[in-house]
DNA sequence: TCGATTGGTTCCAACGTTGTAACCGCGAAA
DNA sequence: TTTCGCGGTTACAACGTTGGAACCAATCGA
């Protein structure tokens, strides 16, 4: 309440209020014997900057946004904690935000709480078009995560992203290598978001490669990208008439496939043995699971550094910069799910 | 950047600046002619108050902020969720923000980014000590989650809670209910944290209730609340002789518990068969986990609802309340982890 | 008719900060 | 000696907003 002002600070150091700013700021033009009185009084007080005013005045408040859709899924959190991490070595503060991927929110966050309280903001859309967030890129700086709908000579934002294809693809080979042919996949959502639809298109691609024909009936179509929905899906796919039945099912995330294992699980049915199950997102909770989950790591440290370099840059210049396409690594990691057995997790 | 501010709105519409300011904040005393006009040129040049300019005039901002240790943990992150939806309904945005359990962190939070920028904050400490948080409560709303380490009539701060006495002791009670003996505790920290004690308190009641003697063998200490400390200690109890060796074991946090399946999966045991597992949290990942987990599930709407009604009225009151101790019900669900079996999570 | 009241609006100052320009010594160059 | 440059400091204005007081009709009661 009784807030530390400048005014404080210089009252008690003996300068004027400029004087404290530079000192605060770390401007140069001050001499060492008042900068260290200033700092004394500084520490005495306990006097902190208001980012209110800071912002206000300057248009920069050292403080950027993190909206992703839903930060129960263990994906996104552990995204941000990446991106909490990489923001504090630039000096930045992070806050984060959760959409619920409703758009309107999305785009409330980007123009609204975004552009007069935050630097800048780092978002993972999934109900708003790129057209909307293109425009809102234009005049305020916006990193992407993940959606890419638009061809690469259409880019209105910057982008970071894995190889969503790539990924599918090689989580699906790995499937097919196990001599599966009957190769389910979760994850084709209603919507047809960009994430879903490019991981479909690997899936089709690895079965293609692998010479297995794709049956539509084994590709359901889901609402969110949840347990719940992993678990409907799997229930009714274990359900299909023998002969059409899956011998194995990629998960579009590591949440979709807990909710298939727990299906499994229900029915009785042996992993990997009967059912093969591999999917995307390499959280720990797919790492802990029962047994312990296949499924493609994004390198989520990567992801985050680059992420908040971007924004960062942006945010410095004073001219528009051109909109950059990242795209960080990732790795397939065979676990238990589809190699079976029983492995100590450390050592 | 180009920022639609009042005074463009007031040009547009023919009035002063503070009219236009009377209207967005639906002050009274403004005509439906004027206020009809005023809202045209609002809605037509897509003004948005600027949330820094107003907080630096009238102390708020209509931020509040959640604190939590760690995002990446289900029972935080699914509090976050219900926090967001009971600020909502208030018209209140909440900035979350993580401390990873870092004293310095916590009060850096609360003192800092929080004085000057949010209206308050909720935080679930772990690191800073009671004394050093009401210090800060005194002159900053503030509503602290989980952790009571003093006295009823010591209390220096609002706090909202579930009994973790009662809580543990009735997970014990069940477990001692199959009639387990040698029943073991995973979660006693080595900074012997409030929630770490209480449950501990929970924990020996119940054994003493059922007549069965304390053996702290059976209670290892672990560094943190992750799903890595639940598999080594529970790696490490399946380990002691037999006769020794735990027939049950009741973790402090889903997580931990977790671990401990996962440990037990690797061990070749059977879940409840040979060890039942019950624990604290009642997140989504205990209910899908194989086997479902037996959980106290704490009514994490309710807490959120009373944190954030709590703060709400602190921060509109212009003098300073009195600190209140709310408590929020708890259920225990007992599921496959004790009782065996298959269960259909829906219908 | 006049003063008082009331509804509706405007003017002014201030929140805490920083950019710009101005100021003031002092030593160096002319 | 004057002038210039420069390190170090200060005064002032402004960012967008809102509280308070002032202002201006118009209506009302006496």
């Amino acid at each position: 309440m009784t807030a530390v002002t400048l005014k404080d600070v210089a009252e008690r150091a003996g300068v004027s209020i400029k004087t404290v700013s530079n000192v605060v700021r770390n401007a140069p033009r001050v001499s060492e014997a008042t900068r260290k009185r200033v700092l004394k009084a500084v520490h005495e007080l306990g006097y902190r900057p208001n980012p209110s005013a800071r912002r206000l005045r300057t248009g920069h408040s050292g403080l950027i946004g993190l909206a992703v859709p839903d930060l129960a899924t263990p994906y996104f959190a552990e995204l941000a904690q990446h991106v909490r991490a990489e923001a504090a070595q630039l000096g930045l503060t992070v806050l984060i935000e959760e959409t619920s991927g409703d758009a309107t929110e999305e785009l409330r966050l980007a123009t609204g709480v975004g552009a007069s309280l935050l630097d800048g903001v780092i978002l993972s859309p999934l109900g708003v078009s790129p057209d909307e967030l293109a425009a809102v890129a234009s005049e305020f700086p916006l990193v992407l995560l993940g959606e890419r709908s638009y061809e690469r000579d259409q880019v209105g934002a910057d982008h970071v992203l894995i190889d969503n294809v790539a990924a599918a693809r090689e989580a699906t080979a790995h499937l097919a290598g196990l001599g599966r042919t009957r190769i389910a996949a979760i994850g084709v959502d209603r919507q047809a978001s960009a994430t879903s639809r490019q991981r479909l298109e690997g899936f089709q691609l690895a079965l293609h490669e692998a010479g297995v024909t794709y049956d539509p009936r084994l590709a359901p179509s889901i609402k969110e990208f949840d347990r719940r929905n992993g678990l409907l899906a799997m229930r009714a796919l274990a359900a299909l008439p023998v002969g059409v039945r899956p011998d194995a099912v990629f998960c579009f995330s590591d949440l979709l496939a807990v909710g298939a294992q727990r299906a499994l699980f229900e029915a009785g049915s042996h992993i990997p043995d009967d059912v093969a199950v591999a999917s995307i997102d390499g959280s720990d909770e797919a790492l802990y699971s029962t047994p312990s989950l296949t499924s493609v790591v994004p390198d989520k440290a990567a992801i985050a550094s680059l992420a908040v370099k971007c924004l960062a840059a942006r945010i410095r210049s004073e001219v528009p910069l051109p909109f950059e396409v990242h795209t960080a690594p990732h790795w397939l990691r065979a676990r238990e799910s589809t190699n079976g057995g029983r492995q100590q997790l450390f050592r």
